[in-house]
DNA sequence: CTTGAGCTTCCAGTTACTGGAAGCACTACG
DNA sequence: CGTAGTGCTTCCAGTAACTGGAAGCTCAAG
């Protein structure tokens, strides 16, 4: 398939598979017109730094993890200790992430949205909550 | 206060200080050895930008935010309206961020850890459930 | 056989920093 | 009082991860 039919199944802009087969995170079949050709595999594996970058995976470490996943022969404790590390990273972040939504949420029920100036909003977000 | 402690006071280090009054996002006094003179309220306004920042509002969007908190004129219902789209957009982030947890702690869980080379973390990550 | 969409490469620009050099300012120590 | 070290200054360059745009080739439809 062309990049436009990969990047539609994949969810990756064509722009950026092309970025990605530049730094070497994607290789591409070229079909006899010079297009790129891709297969499900490499759709896969598209979602699959998709994902991976959305779960806030860098493009480096997604390397990494692709990396473990070319070379059958490593060791799956490296797979597994990255995801780890990464999981727990990952539940911080949520629990940050969830915190400042449930800021975000009762500042946004109590600002009344007519035309007083001074909207709590404002006042939340600037003084909310600080840790450690 | 210097830049250096009003650094540590809002979790943004002096280079990113700088950068935000570069690019117009902070001001600064002047001390007379010509060092950056910071007070509390500044303090504020930087915890102000971290955390909006944090919660994945982008340095342009804290500067309307910031220009709303500015101009005390201006109705609170722009406050608000901005404030609700980014609630949703963080509503449905922390949805998909929750599930890609899940799914990275249940291949943690199942994956061996042994010298398998046959990881179920990468079959998963590389095959999650696709939306739309 | 042309029109338009989709593909190609390449180069430039963007966002949000981040690092490093060169040099002035302040504190502390001998 | 000199100097060593740390912190501040500016400025310029580089980075990550794209993103946009120009110039040109390719292909399907009318």
């Amino acid at each position: 398939m062309n990049i436009g039919a990969a990047s539609e199944k994949s969810g990756l802009p064509a722009k950026t598979i092309r970025y990605y087969e530049d730094i070497g995170l994607l290789t591409a079949e070229r079909a006899s017109n010079g297009y790129r050709d891709y297969s499900m595999t490499d759709v896969h594996r598209m979602r699959f730094i998709q994902r991976s970058r959305s779960l806030g995976f860098s493009v480096e470490e997604c390397g990494q993890l692709l990396s473990l996943y070319d070379d059958k022969e490593r060791e799956s404790a490296d797979v597994k200790a990255l995801a780890k590390t990464k999981l727990a990273e990952m539940d911080r972040k949520l629990v940050e992430l969830t915190e400042l939504r449930d800021t975000l949420r009762r500042l946004v029920r109590s600002c009344q949205g007519d035309r007083r100036p001074d909207c709590p909003i404002i006042e939340g977000l600037s003084s909310a909550k600080r840790k450690q």
